[in-house]
DNA sequence: GACCGCTGAGGAACCGGTTCCTGACCGTAG
DNA sequence: CTACGGTCAGGAACCGGTTCCTCAGCGGTC
């Protein structure tokens, strides 16, 4: 901005001998303009080489184009995933995406709020791990806002979440079947949402006889690192991380300590980013639609942008996907 | 935008018995105002829950404080690095950024730059895949640019780029000393910089004993996934992913196979990803220096921002990192 | 030939701030 | 007591567009 004296609608509308409102009627491809004085604005328009100012459009027009996005960490394929999702969905009706990364700290995430609804036509949180409180002081931002993968309690905004109770019980019954008693979950950040929804699902799902353990560990490759050990010490026969990246790092860990996958020890994990996929063995885990997440996310915060009511929520389904990384339980003494 | 009745600046004058400028003053912390005026203003503004509209301010600054990043794909653990570097740096100076994901087409980045162009006060493109006329005319978008990883001939613009030829020589000595003397390169995108950069540093360091062959794949998982075949039947003993995530594609596909890396073929990348060290083996790789990508980047980019001249080219060096992807060469006949 | 209606361009208000310029009011010094 | 300088608030211009309103001019109809 504030280049070298600016090209402004003023001049091309001297240099084209007519007045700004015509000039803009023509930019904007407004009818009823005479084809010839359309060709003399375009004309000079070209020549000088004019672009309209997006920030006086925006003040004008009254809105921006721009829907911000809070996503907890990019790094992370599901929510770089996720936010290809919105990006596409959105560009098909003219609007760019402004996205904040958190940073997985909570207290970012207002910090970034405040800064991306003042440019924003609206808004969509991926997993805020923002508090309860927090969450709902938003709603004085008056924008519309679009809540992903995070039941927001009382349903304060429109919102995608997943109901993965249906697949995890599925996964606990495949764990059973391979002879899986003892379990160990690697949790996810303290303020994840998600976390404490996985924990419970996993708690109703497990046969009575099944003892499930939990081992603190974190959102990243390296928290499923590092807490690799420790849930290795719990007894456990397989190893549920609270999402893939946990899961392949405790996988890593596992194969540096020469312990095998799955002949040793099961490893399962959630979300299925492409690297469960493409890693061996290939990781069992508990798929979320990704692709639908950001369509969905779109598809509410849309009608919402331009005044109409939108419906609140919207629940997908989360699906298991078997790989080779769950197998038979071993018969380790340890 | 366009909420119910805005609380403009004039309300809050209105409420506290000032004028408008001075509401502006005090909102701006601006010296010399009556600290009694200061608190009747701060008071009003509290409590009709007034916030300045940022498009309006846009405006009247003459800059939005957002700054454009054009990256060839946010799923690529590289670029999603480089763009949580730049968003750290650009976020001390009291930037933000506004992401556009190309998609891997390069017809889709001047789309996007155009649209970026018009709400930013600066571009940094990652990695661009545009042709270099295309490349060349950005310039008359009139705002401060910063390439990444795509020396710009002709030094259109200031840009950071990355030697990897010493690194790719240590590769070749690496390789050799394994006894390995026919290598194939997994090619990545035909529009990608990087990739003729790659291929020439590894023909000019390969030892004269050395066979090099070239099979296309392309810049993701899937593409090194589809190429390993047909880099297996080019009789190579170590194949060279154009990046990461060829690699690891192409060792996926090759386990499914039932081919043993390294004991069977060896494997080598580029970028080191966090993948590259958490799968198993472990990926040898040409490291990038990424987040000095990204912080470079915001350094040649800041003085820009503000009208000074900056130096017009940045350097950084890659270094090979041997993980247990590369091995001796067996001695299959195939 | 006068009237009516429609097309289409110009003028002005407006979007919501920032900032320059002016001048009132105060205190101090001559 | 007056002149002068400094502080600080108000008024107005400005940023660069969009859009409503008005009205000129033209063609068609009775």
């Amino acid at each position: 901005m504030r280049r070298t004296r600016q090209v402004t609608i003023l001049s091309v509308a001297a240099a084209a001998g007519v007045s700004k409102s015509t000039v803009s009627r023509v930019m904007n491809e407004t009818p009823n303009v005479d084809p010839q004085i359309v060709i003399r604005v375009r004309d000079a328009a070209a020549r000088l080489g004019y672009r309209p100012s997006g920030t006086a459009q925006n003040l004008s027009r009254g809105r921006t184009g721009i829907v911000g996005v809070l996503v907890p960490d990019l790094a992370n394929p599901l929510f770089a995933t996720i936010l290809k999702g919105i990006s596409a969905e959105a560009e098909q009706d003219g609007y760019r995406t402004l996205v904040a990364d958190a940073n997985e700290q909570p207290d970012a995430e207002l910090r970034h709020l405040n800064e991306l609804a003042r440019q924003s036509d609206g808004l969509i949180l991926c997993g805020p791990r923002m508090s309860m409180p927090d969450l709902a002081g938003l709603a004085d931002l008056d924008v519309p806002i679009v809540v992903v993968n995070r039941k927001p309690a009382g349903s304060l905004f429109p919102s995608v979440t997943v109901d993965s109770r249906e697949a995890v019980a599925d996964l606990c019954r495949h764990l059973d079947a391979l002879g899986h008693t003892r379990l160990c979950y690697l949790t996810g950040p303290a303020h994840a949402a998600a976390d404490g929804e996985r924990w419970s699902a996993l708690k109703s799902s497990i046969r009575s006889r099944t003892k499930l353990s939990r081992v603190a560990a974190g959102a990243m490759l390296d928290d499923g690192h590092a807490a690799a050990e420790a849930a290795l010490a719990t007894g456990a026969t397989c190893l549920i991380g609270f999402n893939d990246l946990v899961a392949l790092g405790a996988v890593a860990r596992l194969q540096e300590l020469g312990i095998a996958v799955p002949d040793q020890i099961s490893v399962a994990g959630f979300d299925d980013i492409v690297y469960a996929r493409f890693t061996s063995p290939g990781l069992t885990t508990v798929a979320m639609p990704k692709t639908e997440f950001g369509e969905e996310a779109w598809r509410l915060l849309s009608p919402y942008l331009h005044g109409r009511k939108t419906r609140r929520t919207r629940t997908l389904s989360a699906t298991l996907i078997i790989r080779g990384s769950t197998g038979l339980r071993s018969h380790r003494t340890n």
